[in-house]
DNA sequence: CGTGCTTTTGAAAATCATCAAGTATAGTGG
DNA sequence: CCACTATACTTGATGATTTTCAAAAGCACG
């Protein structure tokens, strides 16, 4: 459930001269379309905040007047139903973009995971700021095309898959992403994947109750697929196999 | 499953000089983004073709070279696992743009519900394209943060609602697209809904078999929320009780 | 008026959810 | 440092929704 504690903390504007400049998250990001030389503009637009673990810095149906924009720790983007049942529509990080829509409200929560650090930006002036910068623009429109393509993906695996595929799936994308740039072949051996999130968490993300999340991972420890070090640590033994189920070839 | 016949055919540029500006589907798409001084450079770069029902004119998997807007007809866009599961992740009509995504193969198939016509557009000479017209990019921002938005929507449906909500739920959104512009609360009275699509198709789109689809369609009818005139045509009796039962107000 | 298809309906089976209890783990305070 | 508590995770038994298997009913078409 959604937390409501008071709102997040607006840090004053960094001391230094460009903030941007100097942000680790550019070069994950959608900021990196913007040339060095305009980075003060970009900074004057945004205002950067935090919020704790377990605050929520989005509310489905609250008006959406704000981007966003991830520059540390991560968050989970989910919607409700009015009893409480939950779907976890991502798990996004440093780098990620929000908020891209034209409904006048959000469509979705969002919750920080670990604390977290954004820039958010009002959406008439980061509009008028994209008439200026096409390039940004250009960068929104691929990841909003790559999410896309993603999303279509869990259509199938929250539609069609069972249980076993959906674990499987799910450790596989786990591993895709986790050092950015590191080669997706590279898994002969046993990889280490770590679940920063509760059962709960991939429950809801996978459409499942955290009893089948556990269960299921113990088959794939029985089944020789996987090894659990500790709740969030599981390794890959056969990737192969895992993702064999993943895709639904068993 | 994708049938795969012969080529969708070529038409001969049609006769006249212009064919972006009589285009009926302009006004329903991206392409209303251009101006009419500009409109004889986007027909130059179409190649208009089309497929009969039944054909699919994308197939998942295949490289990626172009983008699809379609003019006539509608069609409905699936992913498929190995073993012939399927998931449809949307049915789109004119207007529709297809095929925004950033990998060199393509994410899903297409495949004629009735006979499409579509403009078909190589990805490079696209993307020049739109280094001109930044409007034309705005409104396929537009598109691209709307389905996104939409398909958090069905992740929520999928992962998260009964057989009878989404059933509801399905009913719902049918109506909504029923005549764009049309206010979406003027449903006093019992609001007819046309399903131009299979039982099969339903049934993939919503993550049930055709049988679950059936009998839930029965139940509704029996308590009174719809009546079925005909398998394909659905006369929403009562449209409060149908959408409590969509957002899971039971 | 068959023939082939889609849809509906029925009975049995299976997967996953629910209810319930037990085990591990981390954090807290004595 | 150790108990104690709270929380998360795992495991077990039962149950419900949905799927699967099967057949009948409705419709379109030749």
């Amino acid at each position: 459930m959604a937390s409501r504690l008071t709102h997040p903390v607006v840090l004053d504007p960094q001391g230094g001269i460009d903030p941007c400049a100097t942000c680790e998250a550019r070069q994950l990001s959608v900021c990196n379309a913007i040339a060095d030389a305009d980075l003060a503009r970009l900074a004057s637009l945004a205002v950067v905040s935090e919020a704790p673990a377990g605050r929520s810095f989005i509310d489905e149906g609250e008006p959406a007047d704000s981007f966003f924009n991830i520059t540390a720790g991560s968050a989970k983007l989910f919607k409700l139903l009015r009893d409480g049942r939950r779907q976890i529509t991502g798990f996004v990080g440093v780098g990620h973009f929000l908020g891209l829509a034209v409904s006048d409200t959000y469509a979705f929560s969002a919750e920080a995971m670990e604390p977290v650090r954004y820039c958010r930006f009002s959406r008439g002036k980061l509009r008028k700021l994209l008439d200026d910068f096409p390039l940004m623009e250009k960068r929104l429109l691929e990841v909003a095309a790559t999410e896309l393509v993603a999303a279509q993906e869990q259509m199938l695996l929250l539609g069609r898959k069972t249980a076993r595929e959906r674990l499987a799936s799910f450790l596989i994308a786990r591993i895709g992403l986790g050092i950015p740039g590191a080669p997706p072949c590279a898994h002969q051996g046993a990889t280490r994947v770590v679940l920063p999130m509760s059962r709960s968490d991939i429950a809801d993300y996978l459409g499942l109750t955290i009893e089948t999340v556990s269960r299921t991972l113990t088959r794939l420890r029985l089944d020789g697929l996987v090894a659990l070090d500790s709740p969030s640590e599981v390794v890959v033994v056969d990737y192969l196999a895992l993702e064999r189920v993943a895709t639904g070839m068993v």
